[in-house]
DNA sequence: TTAATTCATAGCCAAAGAGTTATAAATGAT
DNA sequence: ATCATTTATAACTCTTTGGCTATGAATTAA
């Protein structure tokens, strides 16, 4: 239920994959034929980067009749946000301690 | 020299790669016998992988004598940031319009 | 000079991954 | 009832990848 930042990663790690998730982001809900239609790889192939999406959380799959309806799973990038904002912080963190290190230095 | 988020996201994939850059972002520089010590592989296995987050631009590495030292490298994660950023964003947006929507509908 | 240390590279192997075609399962249309 | 459509799964192939050992290249120590 919690996606933790490894699945994220492998999950965003494929091109194809990040593709079909940045579609849904921006457009929104869309069948697995129309998101065949947008990607370069067969249907099969879609529907398993679909179902890796859904198992890192990314994305959600609603019924409907014979034809499902994938859309990009709010709030599922918050453990990578979180993550490369730590690592980001903590390179500041040394930053500002050379900062400190150098106005000490100027007097 | 501009890492494209592709490499980013395949660099960081890996576990033991994560963990070391991980590492160099929060201690600081640290040689490859340093990191070789900490990560649970051979020392040709902990070079390999700092080749790959150094091509990616996450890392860079300080020839000193016969050893290197490594260290994170700064902004390295921003087109991450910036990635996940839009990505959110998008999501706002449609969420804004779903508030939109139903604030009308309340009138 | 010789020996030891540190890192990178080469070469190999097993496992994982991404793609394909074929097919099953479920639903919708005729 | 039959046929068509849509998606998921199975079975297979091929490539990539992450690990190892062995070794080379460069530097430092004895």
């Amino acid at each position: 239920m919690k996606p933790n930042p490894d699945l994220l990663f492998k999950a965003l790690a494929d091109p194809t994959r990040r593709a079909l998730f940045e579609r849904l982001c921006l457009d929104g809900e869309a069948t697995v034929g129309a998101l065949t239609a947008g990607a370069g790889v067969s249907q099969p192939a879609v529907s398993k980067h679909l179902a890796i999406l859904k198992q890192a959380g990314l994305v959600q799959g609603r019924g409907e009749g014979r034809q499902t309806h994938y859309s990009a799973q709010q709030g599922a990038l918050a453990p990578l946000i979180d993550w490369t904002g730590r690592m980001n912080r903590f390179w500041e963190a040394r930053f500002d301690d050379l900062e400190d290190l150098l106005k000490r230095m100027d007097q």
